[in-house]
RNA sequence: GGAAGGGUGGCUGAGCGGUUGAAAGCACCAGUCUUGAAAACUGGCGUGGGUUUACGCCCACCGAGGGUUCGAAUCCCUCCUCUUCCGCCA
């Protein structure tokens, strides 16, 4: 959510700025609104301040023995028009947070300005695609062997989109988990958290997913408001919310490793091969909580964390800044990393971090107690993947196969892997 | 799943339906004292919102949401959550 002071003061400027973003702010109506809301909080407020005012005298009154009917006369009426203007007044809210809600983040200055993803912006490369002596295959192909990854059994026990993973396969996806655990720990200096990976709708709210989002998730109880996580970015990140950090406590830099789930309402059709877009993925996550002045370094940071990791596994890839049109609702900038997949003959998204400044630490009112003024300021989050498994899986497949089906485990994996060198 | 008891400001912890945004203690900040520190003493010290050039004034908030009342932290209802005991269980 953005500054409701921003929005009232500046509001022209705001709409300007969210036209990069192909956001057409209703000025109108928020104007509008605005101007119904002063003048009813204030007539309200007013109403108020009377009834408190002569309930105690009442009060005081009957203290005092006296007698409080002609008083209690005078009030008579009061409430009727109070909860008339309270009503008036919560409904007018209601229609501007609604508005508010649906508002996306402003963009950093550096975004470039574009319409859609072809208008994104590469701003590094790292690592040669590898040239193979002979016919290259895509994951699918590479992991039909032993049964590797076996998508015909999971469309039995489930449906399109998920997979089932068999052997050394199995363990390779969970020694990419572990190694990108490890780095995080032991190098970039975030502490893990287990999660759960069921989360309520205050949470998704606070993120950002809700209520714009609802059909990107799966919800496990109506009722209850349950949803399966899309990405641990909701319950790390919400960690923070409705809290007060300590100085102490601030950049707080956690990781995670979540299975995330996602209904891919809309992208039928879309990379319905391989391993690419399932319902079901695992991720490791990377999150920062920080001071609105370490939020910028904070993205260039975690993006460097993210990259680590695939100049480690020595995969090919390249950093992008996303353009204006493309930017997620709550982000106000973000690099996807993109990695090479001989089997694509393409650069594939692997990674997206982004940093919300204030944004989602709004909608969550988390904060971090500033020791220079005393105060309570809110948060800004960053996070990032880092990185995608399966995507590093398919990546790491098809970036080390060799010509007659086996795929090199990378160096820094074979730890991992208990001495196997290689999937035959 | 059954039973009981709780949820109050950064923390601990009082609070009869009425001048309670809320005692007290701790913590914190400033000052006095001290060579310095500690102790002691004095004062300050919640969050959000509205309005104002500003000083300020006003409103809301005692787990959440409803209700009763002129007036609710205090009474009633629903929900959430925590603790303890019993049962079941990976």
């Amino acid at each position: 959510m953005l500054d409701p002071k921003l929005i009232r003061s500046e509001l022209a400027s705001v709409a300007e700025q969210l036209k990069k973003r192909n956001f057409e702010l209703d000025v109108a109506t928020l104007e509008r609104l605005e101007q119904e809301r002063k003048a009813c909080q204030i007539e309200t407020e007013q109403l108020q301040n009377e009834r408190n005012t002569r309930s105690k005298s009442i009060g005081k009154a009957k203290a005092a023995g006296e007698d409080i009917q002609p008083l209690l006369d005078e009030v008579a009426g009061l409430g009727e028009k109070l909860d008339a203007a309270k009503t008036r007044l919560h409904e007018i809210q209601q229609q501007i947070d609604a508005i508010m809600m649906g508002i996306p983040n402003l963009l950093h200055e550096s975004v470039p300005v574009g319409r859609d993803e072809d208008d994104n912006v590469e701003i590094r490369r790292w690592g040669e695609p590898k040239k193979f002596g002979f016919e290259v295959k895509d994951h699918v192909d590479l992991g039909a062997k032993n049964g590797w990854l076996d998508f015909e059994t999971a469309s039995k026990l489930t449906g399109s989109r998920y997979v089932v993973m068999r052997g050394q396969m199995a363990k390779l996806h969970r020694a990419l988990i572990q190694f990108m655990l490890d780095v995080h720990t032991n190098e970039h200096g975030y502490t893990e958290v287990y999660v759960p990976y069921i989360v309520n709708s205050d949470s998704l709210r606070g993120t950002g997913q809700l209520p714009k989002f609802e059909e990107d998730l799966f919800c496990v109880d109506k009722e209850a408001g349950h949803y399966l996580i899309p990405t641990a970015e909701v319950p790390v990140t919400n960690i923070a919310r409705g809290e007060i950090l300590e100085a102490d406590q601030v950049p707080m830099k956690l990781t995670s490793h979540t299975p995330c789930f996602r209904s891919e309402a809309g992208s039928y059709g879309k990379d319905t091969r391989g391993m690419i877009r399932q319902h079901q993925f695992d991720k490791v996550e990377m999150v920062q909580l920080v001071s609105a002045d370490q939020a910028w370094d904070a993205l260039e940071e975690l993006t460097a964390h993210a990259e680590t990791i695939l100049q480690k596994l020595e995969l090919p890839y390249r950093t992008v800044v996303l353009c204006s049109g493309d930017v997620g609702f709550s982000a106000a900038k973000t690099y996807d990393l993109e990695v090479w997949l001989p089997g694509q003959d393409t650069y594939r998204e692997i990674s997206s971090c982004s940093c919300f400044t204030d944004f989602q630490a709004r909608r969550m009112q988390a904060r971090w107690r500033n020791p220079e003024t005393g105060k309570p300021e809110l948060l800004n989050t960053v996070n990032g993947s880092g990185l995608a498994i399966g995507r590093t899986l398919v990546a790491v497949l098809e970036n080390y196969q060799q010509e007659d089906g086996s795929v090199l485990i990378p160096e820094v994996l074979k730890p991992y892997m208990g001495g196997v060198e290689k999937l035959v």
